[in-house]
RNA sequence: GGGUCGGUAGCGAAGUGGCCAAACGCACCAGACUGUAAAUCUGGCGGCUCAGCCUUCGGAGGUUCGAAUCCUCCCCGGCCCA
């Protein structure tokens, strides 16, 4: 099984990347690998405190996923250990520390979700604690005294930290220099990650040579995609996320939300386009970006869901959305409620979900925000006959429906 | 260990004895508008049996008619000194 042409290859694995470090020896390691016909290691590592993957995640997998096509090697490096210890960016502090089983369940369910993108068959899957589990203090002090705290705050997450006089702690220090021992540990020929990884994986590269004597990875960052919003990346908790696991009509809904000139960087990134159709995509985002989005969000839906669910998820929006119309299967609500007995729209509401307390119920019925059957509520203190009115669509807002059903007599 | 500054709603940040359910910004929700779940504008954004009431300002006590605001102790963090 030979190794396609290393142009073919390059040209495969540039698109979309931000930058290579450095490409020469990327070229020279695959160069390598196709004379001696042996694939290259290339290593991505996962947090699995998040384990639900969105398309800002999916990123850095096409990537891998394109070198197995390659006929390269991958290895997804759980970062249970790590993931043990707490959370390095220091943002949430107070997330608590995974125990090792939660961290391999999380690690179990990345793997599932990354398997949609990469091929599972060519995909192994190792957790550092195997071998960082395994090191002693004398080990990790070590492995500390090749860097020093210097280089440590050229990291920007820390020195905007240290700047602002925000805490660090010591721990934190030692992350990086846990996963670049994942490299020296497993010998990885090239690490991909997001740009905001680089001082991470050069560190892994400086590692190998330093300590391990081996011929240091090549680092492979990729582009943090924008959310939803259109400026931050994208991230669970900044809300902008479009989730790989989430229904076909919200994938497409939310792909329909990016700002237009967003549309190019996520065919590049995210969706199975071809290369050379581009700049087509390019050009017809710019002239019809309504269309070029809908191809977009379809393209994407349909690698997750299949090609029927990219349709009926067009069809869902097109409806919802553009028309304004209520959806077809909305989800039933039935109060318990006796022949002619009335039930307060408020606890109608908070009853099927729809709202949270009485309060935001009533502040949205104030806001016109609530409807039966399409008419507007205008009566916080409204009482409603189930038994008469049900069947009846209660909406609220724009996205939020529930049909009211009578349960029959009590 | 010492000094000093700080811990306020999801986040950031005002307020420093009554007019505080707590300014403002972000996020979020709704209405209008739109090809759009974008942008923009407007309103909302603790809870309740809602023109009133109840629970909030790191924690526990205390002073006071009355405290997020004053005092005591404790917990957590920044900075400086050792």
């Amino acid at each position: 099984m030979p190794f396609p042409p290393v142009d073919e290859q390059m040209d495969v694995l540039r698109r979309g990347v931000d930058e290579i470090l450095p490409e020469e020896d990327l070229v020279e390691k695959l160069e390598e690998s196709r004379t001696t016909d042996t694939p290259l290691t290339v290593k991505l590592g996962c947090d699995p405190s998040r384990p639900d993957l969105h398309l800002g995640h999916t990123v850095v997998l096409r990537k891998l996923r394109q070198f197995q096509d390659l006929g390269h090697r991958a290895i997804l490096i759980v970062g249970d250990f790590t993931g043990m210890i707490g959370d390095p960016s220091g943002r949430s502090k107070t997330r608590p520390a995974l125990t090792l089983e939660e961290t391999r369940r999380h690690g179990q369910t990345y793997y599932d979700q990354a398997t949609r993108i990469l091929d599972p068959d060519k995909t192994e899957i190792l957790y550092n604690s195997e071998w960082l589990d395994e090191m002693s203090f004398s080990d990790v002090i070590e492995l500390a005294s090749t860097y020093t705290v210097a280089r440590m705050l050229e990291r920007e997450d820390f020195k905007n930290r240290y700047d602002a006089g925000q805490p660090i702690s010591i721990h934190e220090f030692l992350y990086p220099l846990a996963q670049g021992q994942d490299s020296v540990h497993i010998e990885a020929d090239v690490e991909l990650g997001g740009t905001d990884q680089r001082f991470n994986l050069l560190l892994g590269r400086h590692l190998q040579e330093k300590t391990a004597g081996q011929d240091p990875q090549v680092c492979m960052m990729l582009p943090l995609l924008e959310g939803t919003d259109g400026s931050k990346k994208m991230s669970k908790s900044l809300d902008n996320a479009i989730g790989i696991t989430e229904a076909p009509e919200d994938m497409y809904g939310k792909t329909m939300s990016i700002a237009d000139d967003l549309i190019y960087r996520y065919a590049e990134l995210v969706s199975d386009i071809p290369t050379d159709d581009l700049p087509k995509v390019k050009q017809f985002a710019e002239e019809n970006p309504r269309d070029a989005k809908a191809q977009l969000a379809e393209n994407i839906v349909t690698q997750y869901h299949g090609e029927d669910a990219a349709q009926k998820a067009r069809e869902h929006f097109e409806q919802t959305v553009v028309q304004g119309d209520v959806p077809d299967d909305l989800p039933e609500y039935r109060p318990e409620a006796g022949a002619g007995e009335e039930v307060g729209l408020l606890n109608l509401m908070s009853g099927a979900g729809l709202t949270e307390s009485n309060s935001e119920a009533r502040r949205l019925i104030e806001q016109g925000a609530v409807s039966i059957d399409g008419d507007t509520v205008e009566d916080t203190g409204l009482y409603v006959d189930v038994s008469a009115a049900a069947p009846f669509v209660l909406q609220v807002g724009k996205r939020r429906y529930a049909r009211v059903v009578w349960n029959g007599a009590e």
